[in-house]
DNA sequence: ATGGCGCCACATTGGCGA
C-alpha cells in the first residue's frame, strides 16, 4: 500500500498535476491540504475517473482537507473530536483496515502571533484525540503537513530558523510528543540523502537553491512502521511549472 | 530591516501561507 500526503495549495489550480501525479506515482491513498474549495466545488468526477474515491473537508479560501483512495473509505470522521474549529484542518477514514489520518496543522504565522497559541493548543487536542484512536485503531498512519521541522537536519540553515515559526522548541517539543504516543517517522526509517525537503519557499529562488524545510510527514503506529518498504519526496513535482510550495511525499508498506 | 511569490476574495489591494 502505497501512502502519499500532499498540499496542493489549491485544488483547482494544482488538479491538472494532481491528476497527471496520480497517474505516474500510483499510490494507493493520498491526502491532501489546502484544497481551499467548499465541498460543492470539490472535483469528485475528474478524481473518480481517475480511479480514486474521495473524501473531503473543505473551506472557501483557506485550509480544506481530502482523502483520495483506490480502495473503499469507510467510518469518516471530520475534524478532532472534542475540539471546536471551524477551520477545515482534520479528516479521518479507514482503508483496508489501515486508520487514515489527514491533518493541516497551523501554520502559526510568527511566535508571537495568537496564531501560534492557537497552533500549540491545536496539536496538544490532537494529540489527546490520537492517543484514543490509537487505542481502537492499532494500524493507523498520520499523515500531512505538520508545519514542523522536527530537527537540525531538516531545515536548510537550522541557525537562520533557530526559535522561529515552524522549528521553535515548542513546536518541535509539540510534534515529539506525538511520535511518543508510539508514531514513526517514516520518512526517517531509510536512509535519506542530506538536505532532503518537502516545502521551499517559492521567493528568492529557494527550490533551485534547495533551501527547504522537512514539515510534511507520514506518522506511522508500530505495526504499521514493522511493514514500511520506504519513504521517499518527489522533488520533480516541485520542479513543474507553476507549483505547490509543497513536495508529495509518499511512504510504501509491504502488503500484508 | 524588508521583501521576495502565489493564491484567494466583499479583488486591482490586503490577508495569508511558511
Amino acid at each position: 500500500m502505497k501512502l502519499a500526503t500532499w498540499n496542493v495549495n489549491s485544488l483547482k489550480v494544482r488538479l491538472p498535476q494532481l491528476l497527471a501525479w496520480l497517474a505516474r506515482a500510483q499510490p494507493d491513498v493520498v491526502c491532501l491540504q489546502e484544497t481551499k474549495l467548499e465541498d460543492a466545488n470539490f472535483p469528485v468526477a475528474d478524481i473518480e475517473a481517475a480511479g480514486y474515491r474521495c473524501l473531503y473537508s473543505g473551506q472557501k479560501a483557506y485550509n480544506g482537507v481530502a482523502i483520495l483512495s483506490r480502495r473503499p473509505l469507510t467510518d469518516p470522521a471530520v475534524g478532532i473530536q472534542g475540539f471546536e474549529d471551524e477551520q477545515k484542518r482534520v479528516l479521518a477514514a479507514t482503508v483496508d483496515g489501515v486508520r487514515v489520518v489527514c491533518v493541516y496543522v497551523p501554520n502559526g504565522e510568527s511566535v508571537d502571533s495568537p496564531k501560534y497559541t492557537y497552533k500549540l493548543d491545536w496539536f496538544d487536542a490532537l494529540r489527546v484525540w490520537l492517543e484514543r484512536e490509537l487505542a481502537h485503531h492499532p494500524r493507523l498512519a498520520v499523515l500531512g503537513d505538520f508545519n514542523v521541522a522536527p530537527e537540525d537536519r531538516d531545515v536548510h540553515d537550522p541557525r537562520l530558523w533557530e526559535g522561529k515559526v515552524l522549528f521553535s522548541v515548542p513546536e518541535r517539543d509539540a510534534l515529539r510528543r506525538l511520535l511518543d504516543l508510539g508514531l514513526a517517522d517514516s520518512f526517517r526509517l531509510f536512509e535519506q540523502p542530506e538536505k532532503s525537503f518537502s516545502w521551499w519557499d517559492y521567493r528568492m529562488n529557494q527550490f533551485k537553491r534547495n533551501m527547504g524545510l522537512r514539515i510534511d510527514h507520514i506518522l506511522l503506529s508500530a505495526p504499521l512502521a514493522q511493514e514500511a518498504k520506504a519513504s521517499t519526496i518527489d522533488k520533480q513535482v516541485r520542479a513543474q511549472e507553476r507549483p505547490s510550495d509543497h513536495a508529495p511525499v509518499v511512504t510504501e508498506l509491504a502488503e500484508s
